[in-house]
This record gives structure tokens, C-alpha cells and sequence, in this order.
DNA sequence: CTTGACCTTCTAGTTACTGGAAGGCTCAAA
DNA sequence: TTTGAGCCTTCCAGTAACTAGAAGGTCAAG
């Protein structure tokens, strides 16, 4: 497969599968034309990969995700510490999230959005 | 006032503040030896700049608040316009991370942690 | 033999800072 | 008067995870 089919079938862009070969996530044969040549199992690394990336786990994460999932040996503990460590991140963010919602939609209500400069969302944020 | 009263006072650090004179948010003047002077006024923007930016507004957006703050004539609409923008972006940003967050919790309520290596987690992804 | 769709590498840009190096200024103590 | 601490300055590089674009090689079809 050259790196057009596996973006396809992965989902992920060609660029992007090259930079993950740059960051040593993969590492996919060459054709003697020095295309990349994909394996079934380079694809489903892939997938693996966007899968955990869409659950939003960092780069760095995945690669230590990768390492379990190839580790015949792991202990399950590993990949649920990693995996609540990150819950406890997107808590955190949506938390953090919707304290801006809050703030900035009570600021948003008072409004009135009409031609006048009068504005207590400028007043709120020149407080 | 020098850098470091402002970023006391402030609450931003000294390197954000040179930062947001390099992109030209501020342009505090300069005493005989150099050093940055900052005014009431200067510490007063940095302050809207502060809290515009713990409400998540861009750095682009922040300079549209300011100029619009800067503006007698403004129409409290551009305000709203903008702050309802960016509420919806909150808004997307917060849905992608419930997305997520409820995904993980799945699997990790089903992944024993133990130290054996069968688990739901990497299966999810792999999958 | 050319055309178009692939593929390659390389450089640079994105966001909003942050860390660190190398060096100048200021003020108080010795 | 010198020295030292603690400010300040500029400039360069690094962060995360790509993404855009340029310049050029390869391949299959017509």
C-alpha cells in the first residue's frame, strides 16, 4: 500500500502519517522507488493511533498506549492509570471551560447589542 | 512603573508583557536607560488583556477588544458578535470533550487494572 | 511522449508563550 | 570605591501536533 491508500483507510492524512514516521511512531518499508510501503499491520497501528488521538490523548501518550498494546506482557493497571490520568485532564479542561462559559455568557446576557458603545461585556472585562 | 511592578500587578509575567509589546498590544515607552515605563493606563490593558484572555479570547480576538474598548463610538453589537462567537467555539470545545470523556469512562469502568494483560482499553482502540 | 496523479524531501508557519544565555543598570553595603 | 544582588535588556530556541507549499521524482494511461 502506498501512503495515499492508508490515509484513506486510516482516516488520517498523508501528512500526518509522515510526521508520525519523522516522531519514530511508525515505520513503514520502502519500495526500491523509495515510496513507503504499508503493511496491514502499519494500518492498523494507524488506526490505533487516530483512534487515541481522537480520544485526545497526546503524542506522547499514544506512543506509550502503542507500547502496551504491543506488549504481549503489560499489565492492564498500566493502561488504566495512563487512561484515568487522562480523564482527570479533560475534567479539568472542561471545568475550566465551562467556568468561561459562565462567566462570558452572564456577560453576554446583559448585552444589548444594539449601535450604542454602551457594553457590559467591555465594562466586565475593564473591571 | 518598570516590567516587573506591572507583572505584579498585573498578574501576567514579565515575559508575557514583552511578549504582547513585540505583537504590538502595547507600546509602553522607554526611560533614559532603557528600561520599559509603563503608566496607569498601560497597567489598566494589561489588566482587560489578563482577563480577556482567562475568558479563552485569542490573542486576535484580544485586539479587537481592545480597539473596540479604545473606540467612543463603537457598537455594543461588535462586542456581542464577537463574545457569541467565541461562546459557541466554548460551546464545541466542551461537546468534544464530553464526547470524549464519556468514550474513556467506558472503557475504564470496564478495564479490571490488574496485573494481567487483557484489557478493554486497548481493545477499544484497536478495534 | 506527455499529462496528471501520485510520491519524495525540505523549509517554514501556526498559537501563545516560556526558558535561558549574555550582558547592562541601580542601589546599598563593606 | 568596589562589589554584589536583583533588577532590566535583547535575542535565540523550544514547546504540540501538525499543515502549507515548493521543487522535483515516478508511474500508468492514452
Amino acid at each position: 500500500m502506498n501512503i495515499g491508500d492508508v490515509a484513506e483507510r486510516s482516516g488520517l492524512p498523508a501528512k500526518t502519517i509522515r510526521y508520525y514516521e519523522d516522531i519514530g511512531l511508525i515505520r513503514p518499508h520502502r519500495s526500491a522507488n523509495g515510496y513507503r510501503c504499508f503493511v496491514e499491520s502499519d494500518l492498523h497501528k494507524l488506526a490505533f493511533l487516530a483512534r487515541a488521538r481522537a480520544l485526545g490523548f497526546s503524542i506522547e501518550d499514544c506512543r506509550t498506549l502503542v507500547g502496551l498494546y504491543e506488549d504481549e506482557s503489560r499489565a492492564s493497571a498500566d493502561v488504566k492509570d495512563l487512561a484515568q490520568q487522562h480523564l482527570r485532564k479533560i475534567d479539568a479542561k472542561i471545568s475550566d471551560l465551562e467556568a468561561m462559559r459562565n462567566t462570558l455568557s452572564e456577560l453576554v446576557e446583559c448585552c444589548a447589542g444594539d449601535d450604542r458603545p454602551d457594553c457590559p461585556i467591555l465594562r466586565g472585562l475593564a473591571t
